[in-house]
DNA sequence: GCATTGTTGATTGTCGACAATAATAGGCAC
DNA sequence: GTGCCTATTATTGTCGACAATCAACAATGC
């Protein structure tokens, strides 16, 4: 694999490890060695520490010193602090995007959503949840909060990582998940905050329960991989 | 000044440029040097470039790829999401304290809440928002969810700038102040979720709004520094 | 056999040097 | 004098090497 020649190494090299985290690739409580990467990926270990701090900015590793980076936990906890989290910080974007939205924000907006039913139709999960993101990323365009928009792209890995361990286990069709942004969408248009505040709200509330029922279904693919 | 012999290299150096950029020694748009700043703290560059990776973080530095570190703006915009963000995010702090206080938290909560009293009786705003920072902390350690902790030390030395931009100016009182956190803790102790989380959104709100009328008529001390 | 201590090996922390790139200044044509 | 192109300089990006530190293990004493 090669990593030269391109824009950013190190936000190359840190999206790659981003990758292999979120597909659980690299388990939680596993150290990552910058010796060992750096070699691997043919660069030295400066453009390594960077990538490290930018997931540890993530929420990805954690940063021990003098021990170098670990992948963060992913506990039953840390899955209700994330969604407790988004269930506030969602809402706030939703009421400032429901102020702001443009008829540019709407047409693409209602071009993702309609991807999304196509993608719920034929239940293909994989798709269904990148156009989530590109859903939530037109949405923080409309937010005029850079600050909270920023936060949110800095949780969303940890997001998509708990998605994809529950992915092929939820029992909830994508038609029931979408009916809360086709909800959230029509508040957003119609320019009214407190519902599109609501909306949110529910959603990720609904996404918690379902995220934590089967976290504790299926916690062999959270537990901690303890080295030796 | 000595940076050698003792713990984290790095973490001091973030901490020294923290103060300064909030206390404004270093002005909003002012651009970091590497080089230059390594030789005055008598370190190589590689401990710098770490410190700027961690004041990225705290959202005090934006790092512009191949054009360095610049102190992060600070604008009447910036204000008002920082307020909106912990408009949120503290009452779910505090709903969570709530519930898990434990009398040793009480204890303490209530010995600093004495010395803000003290600091508000004449006049110390210096030392009273050093005090606002040891509640902060106490009623963190208390909270369980982590990650929202870990959010709100990562935006603290935001509101800390913002607050030393606007502390000389301040009409109202400390003991206005004051109120809102008898208030709160009056719910904390009493294990009111609801109303802990009301007393702190309504705090925020209040900080919020005299933070952008100071803002508004102080915004000479909050303008870019365009560098030259 | 157990605890303590010293040694060794592995890994992160820091450094100075060089390469790549962006900002600046100067020269040239018009 | 103005605008564009080129050369120079300043600054960040990357590298390999060394120093400091930590973990594991062996040796020693009790």
């Amino acid at each position: 694999m090669t990593f030269r020649d391109a824009k950013q190494l190190p936000d190359q090299i840190a999206q790659h490890l981003a990758e292999k985290i979120i597909h659980l690739e690299l388990k939680p409580g596993q150290r990552i060695q910058e010796a060992k990467l750096a070699q691997e990926l043919g660069v030295s270990r400066s453009p390594i520490r960077e990538a490290l701090h930018i997931l540890n900015k993530q929420f990805l590793v954690d940063l021990l010193p003098r021990r170098g980076a670990v992948v963060s936990e992913f506990s039953e906890d840390f899955i209700g602090w994330l969604y407790d989290l988004l269930a506030v910080i969602y809402p706030l974007v939703a009421r400032e995007c429901a102020n702001n939205f443009t008829k540019d924000d709407a047409d693409q907006i209602q071009a993702v959503l309609k991807k999304m039913e196509e993608c719920a139709q034929r239940s293909d999960h994989d798709k269904y949840y990148d156009y989530v993101f590109e859903y939530a990323a037109t949405f923080m365009r409309a937010a005029k909060n850079m600050l909270a928009v920023q936060i949110l792209m800095n949780l969303w890995p940890s997001k998509r990582r708990m998605e994809f361990a529950t992915l092929y286990h939820r029992r909830n069709t994508l038609k029931d998940n979408l009916k809360y942004f086709k909800l959230g969408t029509k508040y957003f248009l119609a320019g009214n905050p407190d519902m599109a505040d609501k909306a949110l709200h529910d959603y990720i509330l609904q996404e918690r329960a379902i995220a934590l029922e089967l976290a504790r279904e299926y916690n062999h693919l959270l537990t901690t991989h303890h080295l030796g």
